[in-house]
DNA sequence: AAAGTCTGTGCAAACGATTGCAGAGCATAT
DNA sequence: ATATGCTCTGCAATCGTTTGCACAGACTTT
């Protein structure tokens, strides 16, 4: 790595002053206490030598790194790397960097990638992998790290989040089905430890009483994680504990692909014999076959809310928590149907 | 962020010593230096006071950030997340911190994301957004950045790369539609600036030769970009020339969906009417409806690689660029058929 | 016993910025 | 004329490491 050469003393010398006070003409902050025809002449010479702060020596002073950290679940989920995106979009015209971390769901991972972090002393994290209740991310915050939760939540509310409205969202599903004439209606729900699935099955729940539907235990299925292969496994009980149901209301996207996948081998076709909703409206989600109804979670604006959000933090960290809740929207496709 | 308080110093004075010893005790390579027992006391120190080196002081005095900077021109794209994941992996094994950077393909992105990456001194960048005749990365080359580039490649060979064989991939995609009795296939070429669109255009044109099939321009229309809609759009030109013929080869998978789209809307079935293939079986190819038949590219292996290569370079930056060729595998799936 | 290794430790100078404090110069008020 | 204040700049310390050099003591070698 080439070193960048030339520093605030080079530039001294050059112009016949004192290291410091090249830094204040440099400094928009403090400017203003250098002589105007000095201040030119300074950032004359920086910008012809090629000047770049050396970061390093920066951070050791100020103990700010400019840097933030980003834990996902998994980056090729299709479902988060569009959280990324949003986060670096705004964070890169911020100057910040992003540092992301995978961390496949395993909590162990989690905790080593914070520490990973902290050491680093990013500035601060924006946190997608979230249980409902997670001492780690209670310890930050205890900690004082700006930090700001996205997709997913903790119970604890004094923590800023930026999350999409699940329960709204499992509600209008509901009634989409339900004017479609659907009266039974079975649910395949996500990892309660997890606020979308825990919420999305309280939207399920609410929904049946909007629409004079009965709640049937036995209608409920839940998933360990939100895999295709949990999907399909929860389908497969459902399907064989042989009760009575028209549709399928899936915790997210990849469950209801699982679904797909049971659905067919069992010979029924989705969209005529049996409805499936899924949940995000990932990538490619129109392209299944049938096409799948799904509520769309606005991802990249999460990430991007969730990323301006922690800028106010950082910026000035006695802001107080803030949690911001974006509307979902469903997205009719052919999964859904009259009951046949 | 809290600060890590404890510093080389304050143990130093815990337990009687200079600053200078307890590096050297702490430090792996230079722990010989100090006498064993005063070696022991400092290290019992260090983790019972709860030492944590501080990154920026290390840095500003080594120069070395124990960070990499990897470019990519879409995290949401599912043939680029993968790769990402794979150098996320081995890179956190050995300690270091992925800084991404989203380009969207813009060059001028492409530039000020390098450039920040230099000013923070990143030890190492792997890059998979590079053109065939690049600059940027000559310019990297020669400024002796340790880099590697990742799925695409330049021209300038005595740069690491690790990428998949993408000719022998057009080859053997060519052979398997000559031996289902296909003889006139369409080639809906990738953009010929990217190494991968450039060399899978190049297999197809030798695959046709193998199989004794006569190259026809008018079966070839190029991409501007690997994107749904820019597939569409060639294959809407092709549909529209009028000529005859019974497969497509596409330049990748994002390409196929936007064939897909085309046949759709021209009453067109896929598999049966006409036959398509893909290139890279990204996620939920064999979602697709019809599953499509694709070559496997092993984009996470090649992540992993990458960085294992990275590695080596950032370790002894003498060592001689090095060029690996993973071998891509085709996926047999309902997209291809015997020619109607 | 003198001279010559070796080993282990401490000292102090970097690395490249920021910033509190002091003081020089000058203008204004008394 | 002196006192007071203001504005601008320089000095030097600091952030927390690493590392070349000097040197003290112990251990060989003659």
């Amino acid at each position: 790595m080439a070193s960048s050469r030339v520093t605030l003393r080079d530039i001294a010398e050059e112009v016949g002053v004192n290291p410091s006070t090249v830094s204040r003409a440099l400094n928009p902050k403090t400017r203003g206490m250098v002589t105007g025809e000095i201040a030119r002449q300074i950032t004359e010479a920086a910008d012809r030598m090629g000047y770049r702060p050396n970061p390093f020596a920066y951070s050791l002073r100020t103990n700010r790194s400019f840097t933030v950290g980003v834990l996902v679940p998994d980056l090729t989920n299709p479902a988060f790397a569009p959280i990324i995106k949003g986060i670096d979009n705004v964070l890169e015209a911020s100057g910040y960097s992003v540092m992301v971390a995978n961390t496949d769901n395993v909590a162990e991972r989690e905790r080593k990638n914070v520490a990973k972090f902290r050491e680093r002393h990013v500035d601060g994290l924006v946190i997608a992998t979230a249980r409902r209740h997670d001492p780690l991310i209670d310890e930050c915050r205890t900690e004082g790290t700006p930090l700001v939760l996205a997709v997913r939540k903790t119970t604890n509310s004094d923590i800023s989040s930026v999350v999409s409205d699940e329960v709204t969202g499992g509600e209008t599903i509901m009634s989409h089905l339900a004017q479609l004439g659907h009266r039974r209606v079975a649910c395949i729900a996500g990892p309660q430890e997890l606020s979308t699935g825990f919420e999305r099955h309280q939207g399920y729940v609410r929904g049946l009483n909007a629409n004079n539907l009965e709640y049937d235990a036995g209608l409920v299925e839940f998933c360990d994680a939100f895999t295709e292969e949990e999907g399909r496994r929860a389908a497969s009980r459902l399907l064989a504990s042989g009760r009575d149901f028209t549709a399928i209301v899936a915790a997210n996207d990849m469950i209801a692909i699982g679904i797909y996948d049971e659905l067919q081998t069992k010979g029924l076709v989705c969209g005529k014999d049996i409805s499936v909703v899924g949940y995000d409206d990932m990538l490619f989600s129109s392209k299944f076959d049938p096409p799948l109804t799904t509520m769309h979670s606005p991802l990249l604006d999460i990430g991007a809310e969730a990323a301006r959000i922690l800028l106010e933090q950082i910026e000035d960290p006695e802001t107080p928590p803030r949690s911001v809740k974006m509307t979902p929207e469903l997205i009719l496709r052919k999964s859904t149907g009259k009951p046949a």
